[in-house]
DNA sequence: TTGTAGGCGTTATCAA
DNA sequence: TTGATAACGCCTACAA
């Protein structure tokens, strides 16, 4: 019976058809004198095959190279071994760290991950979540939590893990895992004022959900200083960068002189905030007071050294995988909605006596 | 005919089966009153199909919500609609404007990216070679050219465009795009020569394959000058970061007092090295020349601005794509080896006189 | 624990 | 230009 199948499907006659030659599990199962299933099973699960055939099975996987076909794996299954990763930008060292923390806990699972770039925008997002459905992923991790209605609905009804990233929320769509961003602008702002600075400027680029939710942050612990100037507020929808800052604030001090700090919404508008004051000579912390996001490497050696929040980000890429992993391994997840926190890092740009 | 199609295979019976109810070709063929294969050709070439059969076919893709299944279309043709990326590094912003330039290219055509990690490993780059080929994917791109012998191998019989970028090579295994290390370094090093700059160190940190060539291109320039000394050169196999920089310049001053400029590894090691020298009052560019490599924003805004090496980071994925979807698409590669070059930026931290 | 039967949804092949 | 048929390689369901 299993030399038919040898004849039949062995190489030989394979290498004319269409697939190019490659070994199949019926030959594996042909050479190790199985059932094509049994090859299977070995390969998925080998606690569910006696060690004998095991043996037999994992030395003809050898002797053949056989390689499964992750493909027809995914047809049969209805499954794809792919988690698809949404994330607004590829360059954004933020976004960069969390994938990292992503593929560091896949390790050499034999997982795939496949990205998409939303571009920041929603409807993006929506065509992706879209395509990326489409081809029955294991799991999906989506950044934010401003998703369309068409996503959310979308996204319930995936069939797989989907965990939310970077945020917090009380309405999950399944998993959660990040932290408050207005909780984190307004302490960064109290800091400020901590410091003794009042007339605190805000100056933040590309404005997208999470800094606005920063913004709101910083607004209400200026509101409950009694602080608050709308005038005091520096935004621009272009992306951020370092040179970006520094434009920033010129055009905030030229329109609000007496600013005496700012809280930028990311280390990159930081450093050129600190580079322009260098250029202007304007004392830092004394002058002015300066608070990046994020707490890059550079936040703790620049100089002055720079304040910053520090944010997890790897970690949120590697927990939100790990919850993924979990669920699918079938285990309980204790806690579909984690607020992994942030820490302010007081440094010398905001020590002002 | 096709009305048994429908019956046997139509939406309500699908419903119950594995697949989770989605409408498959048949219930399109069923509904448009032709054979599947009729709208497999309509969908992937619809100048094969009579201007009647297509809009029956579009308009009952319309009705059904269908959506081809990716995998079958994978395990049926033998090819994933899917291009695999090979990148040392996620978090390195040189990698990330190169996947950018690569995503950016794509556009909404139907291929999509799955990346992987090689953490500057030729071992982990073999088996990641491996695992995307096993996908039979549509194309491959890959950084670098120092492929173990093995990977080479498998490379030249992927049965797929292949793409070798970052570095100029005269055997690329099929195609390839970017500059040239050495030269890039040598020319850095001969910009400071120029300024007056005498006691050149070489500040570097990985030393990847890249980082080694760009040393061998300051050696070249400096052995020529006659003024090579092995110990103005500092290097560590640590990741690179600002924070080293500046660890990196305090090793190298400790070593060799009288070193009057550096050329920098990466943009990173110069903003480290600038603050150091912030710190310890040194003047820049009088008393210590620093040069970058690739030009990041932040470089044209520092205080001072600081001289890099521009590179064609964005171009390269881009077009490294551009090469992959030409070949896909059947037309002829003109160029397969595309050298885009660098430049040179020079800016006040080397303008010494 | 192992095997049989059949299907997953699409495309290649060949024929009309 | 259109269609019938048979893969593609694996897995689910069910049976032994």
């Amino acid at each position: 019976m299993a030399d038919d199948i040898v004849s039949e499907q062995g190489r030989t006659e394979r290498a004319s058809r269409r697939g190019g030659g490659r070994p199949t599990i019926a030959d594996v199962a042909g050479l190790a004198g199985v059932a094509a299933i049994t090859v299977s099973r070995a390969l998925r699960d080998p606690s569910r095959v006696s060690a004998e055939l095991r043996a037999q099975i994992d030395a003809a996987v050898t002797t053949l190279g056989y390689v499964p076909d992750p493909n027809a794996r995914a047809l049969a299954s209805s499954r794809a071994d792919v988690v698809g990763v949404l994330v607004p930008s590829l360059t954004n060292v933020v976004f960069a760290d969390v994938v990292r923390g992503i593929y560091d806990e896949l390790g050499s699972s034999r997982l795939q991950i496949q990205m998409g770039n939303t571009h920041y925008s929603p409807l993006e997002e929506e065509r992706l979540v879209k395509v990326f459905l489409g081809q029955r992923p294991a799991a999906l991790i989506v950044a934010g939590i401003d998703q369309t209605d068409v996503t959310r609905k979308l996204l319930r009804t995936a069939g797989c893990p989907v965990v939310q990233i970077m945020e917090t929320a009380t309405d999950p769509v399944d998993m959660l895992v990040g932290f408050s961003h207005f909780d984190a602008g307004r302490e960064a702002t109290v800091h400020l004022l901590e410091a003794g600075y009042r007339r605190i400027g805000f100056i933040g680029a590309r404005m997208d959900p999470r800094s606005q939710r920063r913004l709101a942050g910083y607004r209400d612990a200026m509101e409950e200083a009694g602080l608050f100037d709308p005038r005091l507020v520096t935004t621009t929808p272009t992306p951020s960068s370092v040179s970006l800052g520094g434009q920033l604030l010129a055009d905030a001090l030229a329109r609000v002189p007496d600013i005496d700090a700012v809280f930028c919404n990311n280390d990159d508008l930081a450093l050129g905030v600190l580079f322009e004051c260098h250029r202007a000579a304007i004392a830092v912390p004394r002058r002015m007071g300066i608070c990046g996001f994020n707490d890059l490497d550079m936040m703790r050696v620049a100089f002055p050294t720079l304040t910053s929040v520090r944010t997890p980000r790897y970690e949120i890429g590697h927990r939100s995988m790990r919850m993924a992993l979990d669920r699918l391994a079938g285990n309980e997840v204790t806690a579909p909605v984690l607020d992994l926190g942030f820490e302010l890092q007081a440094r010398e740009s905001t020590r002002r006596r």
